[in-house]
DNA sequence: GCATTGACGAAGG
DNA sequence: CCCTTCGCCAATG
């Protein structure tokens, strides 16, 4: 993990973005904030987003569906190779989906500058 | 190379 | 409390 300077680290953000990602427990999410934050991007949650789109061709695949906005709503479902996907992916991890948000969400948050800190 | 656009989020009105 | 604005920065037209 590192900073990112916008510049020459901008692969490696995309690299750490999926290593925390890869490290979310099943049955729990997070957000974009959260990583941003965890990352010393606070303010740039967006990038986190990029790097999911990024991620798609990611190896070994990220758990992207583990990741929503700071509302707990799959804002990137449509990103997914369908729009079901996502939400069936969450299901199968045990997390309950309804109106394309996630339910419990304060209770399932997963927050990589907490529970990861190291 | 300038303008627009986001898988976001906090702050201001 | 809902809606708009603004910051953020890479990618795309």
């Amino acid at each position: 993990m590192k900073k990112i300077s916008a510049n020459t680290d901008r692969y490696s953000f995309f690299d750490d973005v999926w290593a925390v990602v890869r490290k979310v427990p099943k049955g729990r999410v997070t957000t974009y904030g959260a990583i941003a934050n965890y990352l010393g991007t606070r303010s740039s949650a967006r990038m986190v987003g990029w790097a999911m789109n990024a991620a798609h061709q990611a190896a070994p695949k990220v758990p992207a569906q583990r990741v929503v906005n700071r509302n707990g709503m799959l804002s990137g479902k449509a990103h997914f190779e369908t729009p079901t996907r996502m939400q069936e992916l969450l299901e199968k991890d045990g997390v309950k989906v309804v109106n394309d948000t996630v339910q419990d969400f304060d209770r399932l948050f997963w927050d990589p500058a907490k529970e990861l800190m190291l």
